[in-house]
Order: structure tokens, then sequence, then C-alpha cells
DNA sequence: TATAAAAATGAAAATAATTCCTATTTTTTA
DNA sequence: TAAAAAATAGGAATTATTTTCATTTTTATA
């Protein structure tokens, strides 16, 4: 176990759990520069890769192939709007899902990612 | 609407539509190079995307960001095997989560992605 | 049928996101 | 405080995909 973070870590992880926006790499790398503008990209890769494998925060792909990191780590799922893009946590269980697997498909069903898309509340509006 | 498939249009869509495996794009080359060495890459993305617009086959992102394609262009969801990779079509419907994500968020569903992970029957005999 | 126009192709270059490499800097340890 | 370990910046390398474009193939039509 690791037991101090260095700064940039610290930044960076922070960088994902203040911005609840869900933030690409890059993004993150944005705002990491804010605040220190000597910071590198390989450095923020590296550091998400490592906040993701401690569990700290969270790597989710979009539809497009795009990934996103979220530092809330809970299981849950995600809204992605068409038009603005927003991205909404939402508290979809797929508890039933892993009964019906194992029944059905004789498949162990660890985890699961649901993505729904379609049109945020503002975008409707 | 196109009239005629040409020789590697077909001979991608039955690439994709005969095996089952959910190939991706440089799989479906290989199998249409068995057929005719002389397809390019660039032909085998070209036709592939164009059948997706068109609604003939899907693209399907996997958790890791790798894309494959499917030839059932149903509603249905996906289970990958973490060991052999296997992947299963899976009768997954989210009909409830449409009305509740309209009641909750405000949010219109227009689609969903659902991928469960975990180990197949196979890998856990 | 011959031919002009349109569509599709192969090959290679360009792109974009991410990972890898390495010399240097920073931190930790004792 | 010195040696060892860890982390960094910056750039090169990698990989999957897209774009470009000259050439080939197909289609339409005179």
């Amino acid at each position: 176990m690791r037991k101090n973070y260095s700064k940039q870590r610290e930044e960076i992880k922070q960088a994902v759990l203040e911005h609840r926006t869900h933030p690409t790499a890059e993004e993150v790398y944005g705002f990491v520069k804010e605040k220190d503008s000597s910071a590198s990209k390989s450095t923020v890769y590296r550091n998400l890769h490592e906040l993701v494998a401690e569990g700290v925060i969270q790597k989710v792909v979009l539809p497009q192939g795009i990934f996103i990191f979220d530092g809330d780590v809970s299981e849950h799922s995600h809204a992605v709007c068409k038009k603005c893009g927003a991205i909404l946590d939402i508290p979809l269980a797929l508890e039933k899902a892993q009964q019906a697997m194992a029944a059905e498909y004789g498949f162990q069903m660890s985890s699961y990612h649901v993505l729904l898309e379609g049109l945020c509340k503002n975008c409707t509006e």
C-alpha cells in the first residue's frame, strides 16, 4: 500500500473527484495543468491508470470508445445525453441479472456496465 | 438506397453475419482476406462503417475500448467472458428503465448498452 | 455497345489517443 | 547526508482508425 501521494498524483485524483463531469484523460490533464503547468501528459495517464488499479476511481467507456473517469466507484450506471454530452450517474442495479445469467447461461457475472443514451432534462425542455 | 452490393461489401457483410463470434474490424479483415486476398483494410473499415449506418450490422464497444461487430441488430445485450473472451448475446431488456429514467431524471432514453463481465459456462467447468 | 459519369477500391499517409522509454528530479530510507 | 527507490517531463513509439487520392470497377445512357 502506498503511504503518500505525490503532488501530481494528488492533483490528478482531486481533479477526478472534484469535477463530477466524468472527465476524459485529456480533460483531467487540462485541470491539472491549471494548478501545475509543468505537469506532463504521461504522468496524468500513468496516475489515472494507477488510481483505477487501486480502486480509487473508475474508468468507463462510452459507446464511441471514449474513456471517461469517475470518482464514484460504487456500482452504478451512466446515462449520456446525445445532445449536450452530459453524463448522469444512475443507481441502476442489475442484481437480478446475476442469478438469471447463472441459471440461463451458466455465466458467472462478476460486473456489469450499463450505458443509456438519450436526451437529458435540459436538452428536452 | 443502394441497389447492389459490391463484391467486397458483400463479403464483409457476410463475414459479420456468418461468424457469430462478434469479430473486430481486424478479424473481419482476416476473414475477407481468406476469400479475396487483394482486399484492403480501408475497404473493410469503410464498409463496416457503412453497414452500421445502414443498420445492417451493429458496432459495440467493450469495456477495454475494443470495437466488435454484430450481425444481430435486434436490441440485446452482451456478456463477455473474462477468461476466454467469448461474447454471448443475451436478451436483457431494459424497457422498465425507460419509464423510470423519464420519471426520476427527466431523461428521454432512446437506447441502451449493457455489458456484463464474468466467466462463461466453459470457463467455470 | 461504347462511353461518360459515378462509385468503390487499394495503398499509403495522416491522425489521435495512449503507452513506452529514459535521463533527470524528487522522495524515502537508514 | 548519502544511497536507493520512486516519480516525473518530454518525447518517441505504438496502435487502431480515418483520410487521401490515383486507379479500377460499375452503372447509366446515348
